[in-house]
DNA sequence: CCGCAAGTTTGCTGAAGGACAAAGAGATCA
DNA sequence: TGATCTCTTTGTCCTTCAGCAAACTTGCGG
């Protein structure tokens, strides 16, 4: 297999601060994977033995409830760490890992953590910052589910990978991996039904355009205001 | 002021691998404070100057949504961290941290956070992994506001409560701070009504016995049950 | 000891949204 | 090209629980 290009990583945020040298160690300690839609690339309770970084694609991190309902705990885009339990001190993985569209990740044993986080000034932080922001993140989603109705929390979860995702188009800014009514639901704590409807609302006032798993956001401002916003 | 006696750090997880000497610096460095109930010990949004140690007491930590509901994201008992913004490099609090009952906190100036992970082992791995712990709990919430009906979550509430400080009592365990209906409804996303009314059931059931801001839990089995238990 | 504030209980009503059902519309595969 | 699977839409019913209102209890401060 050839070499990883360094460029892979220079500029994104937990490598920022290194050297050409640097990240030429930690590419070669690398192994790239190519993940289809839908595969999964860790699951929930298994011994977590690699953290990864995602290069290309996007993840869902799904748990499931032991009434096998799931819940999409988080989303990971390009640039991004993720299953990176070792920082945390958990031998598990609290949540599985699936390809949400095809995607290249770049894996490195757990072991190497405490080596880069010793070896290399700004992983750790830059690491430690993510995680930060993810527990906000949750927090902000808990206020959600807990003060919210229904269609303020589903305005709120789109404005989310829009923003997360948007990619320009014509007609608005398009979600840039396929994501299923039930998806959302997932995300919302409702049902597939809700968002439906809510969707066909929308869609009747031109503020969404959705086709089979995929969803063009046409009048995002309408979609704040629906979202109740706080910022 | 008397110097702090070196026993009150011995034994509490951030601090148990280090020894005397190294407990007496820290110590040293330490700001003891008390708090009456209801006190706020620092408040969502100001700068993160200190970070906290509990000693004795209780602190809930609660957001203010915009329309001013109050959720109460965690509660924190003796020998925990808590306000440590720093270990993510935030540089303010995202909650407010009140004391539930009467407490007494250390505190050390953020800048020490630094210091304290690089000088003694353990000290940052333990508070990761307790961060890695919160995490998970969060997680579990945003599990149970997104499947659980409000009787199963606010089962799950109070024997959260029950096993974080629950104390021996002839009827049964009591939780060891000052709860009322309103804040139960906070930790659930309900209403103080609904809570009321269940509890006014369960009393009834003989599950639970409640005076004004005090709960003894009777039979906790049974609450297991109504919780829809999963491990 | 009285008055007030904070906490609690309970009843009633209505709306939100979950549950169930069934059918249509794209995809995918043999 | 048909068969099947997944995703989506829409309708109807019915439960849960929030909202509103009012009274009761307990504790505290003056």
């Amino acid at each position: 297999m050839s070499k990883l290009d360094e460029s892979l990583l220079t500029g994104l945020p937990p490598f920022s601060l290194l050297e050409r040298s640097q990240i030429r160690e930690i590419l070669d300690q690398a192994l790239p994977k190519r993940y289809d839609e839908g595969a999964e690339i860790f699951h929930e309770g298994h011994d977590a033995e690699r953290f990864h970084l995602l290069l290309d694609g996007y993840i869902r991190v799904v748990k499931t409830t032991e009434g096998g309902e799931q819940i999409i705990a988080l989303h990971i885009s390009p640039g991004q760490l993720f299953g990176i339990a070792p920082a945390l001190n958990r031998d598990t993985y609290p949540a599985t890992a699936v390809a949400a569209s095809e995607s290249l990740a770049l894996s490195w044993p757990v072991r190497l953590w405490g080596e880069f986080t010793a070896k290399y000034p700004g992983f750790a932080s830059e690491s430690y910052s993510t995680l930060g922001q993810r527990l906000g993140e949750m927090q902000t989603r808990i206020t959600e589910l807990a003060t919210q109705a229904v269609e303020q929390r589903v305005a709120a979860a789109l404005l989310r990978m829009v923003n997360q995702s948007g990619r320009k188009v014509e007609e608005g800014i398009e979600i840039a991996f396929p994501v299923t009514r039930r998806n959302i639901s997932e995300m919302t704590g409702t049902t597939l039904h809700t968002v439906s409807r809510l969707l066909s609302a929308w869609e009747k006032d031109g503020i969404v355009h959705s086709t089979r798993k995929h969803i063009v956001v046409t009048a995002p401002h309408r979609l704040v205001v629906l979202s109740g916003a706080q910022g």
